[in-house]
DNA sequence: ATAACCGTGCACAATAGGTGCATGATCGAT
DNA sequence: ATCGATCATGCACCTATTGTGCACGGTTAT
């Protein structure tokens, strides 16, 4: 409803280039860069200057992205309030997640819809959180689910977003079978302190959390290897290389030579499960159902676990 | 910025026909049926039921169009703030306004800007108050003057709409030279009463204010002879059909036989000339400066009154 | 110097969106 | 009841907006 090209500026006003704008809206930089010009000629404005190789917005730009927050979280309020109001059905429904989350909430969301909801055509995008947030942003998806990050550049406040804590998910050690701590129910971090530590690589989403988990209870530690993929780093505990960091909804499937301890003691790091959407857009019938169904979903992993997690 | 369809819907709200919503937006019937369609496909919701030979809108229609009023203020809102923030400089620019206004008010205004602001496109239609204001939301004009109506359905509190009062212009006397009054410098209505009225057809715009003008004072006028423009019914007063009342502002000319009284008593009718824009467009610095401009105007015609008109 | 990167202009293609006319449906008047 | 007027809509056709792919020029880092 909001003009395309609006939409595009704001993308654009995170990412800072013409072409991951491009990449991010699902068009080709010369059309990015031709709905630009276009707006601006449109609204008689200067929103873009040349700055080295690239563009970047004026203060003008700056301004008017910063004030269509409001006007776009308008919208989805009004939309969502009309759907309410008139019993409407929504035809398409982007959703969002990271791998686990995709895995052990998205999937059975969607798989829910599908039946409740038959005509509605459900597409699921597997992303990590900064790019979840991006697609929001692009309208490319309606919810996401992610990660909640202390260090991220969306608040709880961010105006273009509002979130809803679906679950705390535990981190746990993994160890080698053969590990001398491998007969115990549970651990605390500073007891791994000289341990040979498996990560994944600096910047990633999870990394922040891995540091966080050691800053909390004040130890430092020695980072041997890194993966990528947890199924990596499970094999490289498996392998005797180091011990690692494993969130609770991240399947150890039947991995050989590998133990997972519950951490206890004052760190008990653990990364928050939020769902985001475009603010405004809450009150929609779909987004409170699909919320309701998440909550369901994550009351039911919260349950299934000993009283001690909570 | 707000999708075309969605002005296209909101217009169709005040027309109530297809046919003169696309008179009004100067599309085809056909693109606007197309364009609701669409926008109900788009949106996911029906909007519109069929009614008889023509369509209405449902609750949902009605709901997303009255929702979207503050939509639209918000948009005009940033868009103003935004080329205040940004000395940025408009490229077209839409006037509307009755033919007195037209010409005593727009005229100038449009000049000056012209003057002052080369590379802006100015284009004024001559319009009645009630289609300025549909024009208004059809975004075909930016700045209407119009004449307030007390009856109109467009309050000073729409919404939609901001309007500032300009001048009130009373209304005058006109009766043939050869009438028994006509030497005297002014005049009361009661003291017309029983003479035979020149008016416009029921129904059109100035009829309310001749009508509201005796009702204030408690006669109820002759209607001899109805006319559509001044010229029409001061010629009539000119051979001695009737008398009638012209607005200040409308020019007599050098019109044969006919005189102009000022009125006195309790009556005094006046209509009263307001400016209207979009909500939330006030803010723009090119609404500040004709909204100025016209301002002056307005003070200089009131200056050249004699004070007793005041 | 050279390579990599970024944005933009251009030729071309796709498609959204427009018009005009014919059609069907409804309502009012004769 | 019939006829004409009024309205919305579907269809064929056309226009022009808007997208793509590629080449080019400018800028930065190696």
């Amino acid at each position: 409803m909001i003009d395309a090209r609006l939409i595009t500026l704001r993308v654009f006003a995170r990412c800072g280039t013409i072409g991951a704008t491009a990449e991010l809206t699902g068009y080709s930089p010369s059309a990015v860069s031709a709905q630009l010009r276009e707006l601006q000629r449109m609204l008689g404005m200067q929103l873009l200057t040349k700055d080295g190789r690239g563009v970047r917005l004026t203060a003008t730009g700056r301004f008017l992205v910063a004030g269509s927050d409001t006007l776009i979280a308008e919208w989805e309020s009004l939309r969502a309030a009309a759907m309410e109001a008139g019993d409407q059905v929504q035809s398409h429904f982007g959703l969002g997640g990271f791998s686990t989350a995709a895995a052990q909430l998205l999937a059975p969301l969607a798989a829910t819809l599908r039946s409740t909801r038959p005509l509605l055509e459900v597409q699921v995008l597997e992303a990590n959180p900064a790019r979840c947030f991006d697609l929001l942003v692009a309208e490319r998806i309606d919810l996401a689910v992610i990660v909640a990050m202390q260090s991220d550049t969306y608040g709880e406040d961010d105006p273009r977003f509002e979130q809803t804590v679906l679950l705390d998910d535990p981190l746990d050690v993994i160890i080698p079978a053969d590990h001398p701590l491998a007969s115990r129910q549970t651990v605390t971090l500073e007891e791994l302190a000289s341990e040979p530590w498996i990560t994944e690589a600096a910047g990633s989403t999870y990394h922040a959390l891995f540091t966080a988990a050691f800053t909390a209870v004040g130890v430092t530690p020695r980072i041997a290897h890194e993966a990528v993929e947890w199924e990596t780093q499970i094999a490289f505990v498996g392998a005797g290389l180091g011990v690692g960091l494993l969130p609770r909804l991240a399947p150890l499937h039947n991995a050989e030579n590998v133990v997972r301890l519950r951490i206890t003691g004052k760190g008990k790091p653990a990364r928050r499960i939020v769902a985001a959407v475009r603010r405004g857009s809450i009150a929609s019938p779909l987004i409170q159902e699909s919320l309701g169904i998440l909550q369901v979903r994550a009351n039911r992993i919260l349950a299934a676990r000993p009283e001690d997690d909570l």
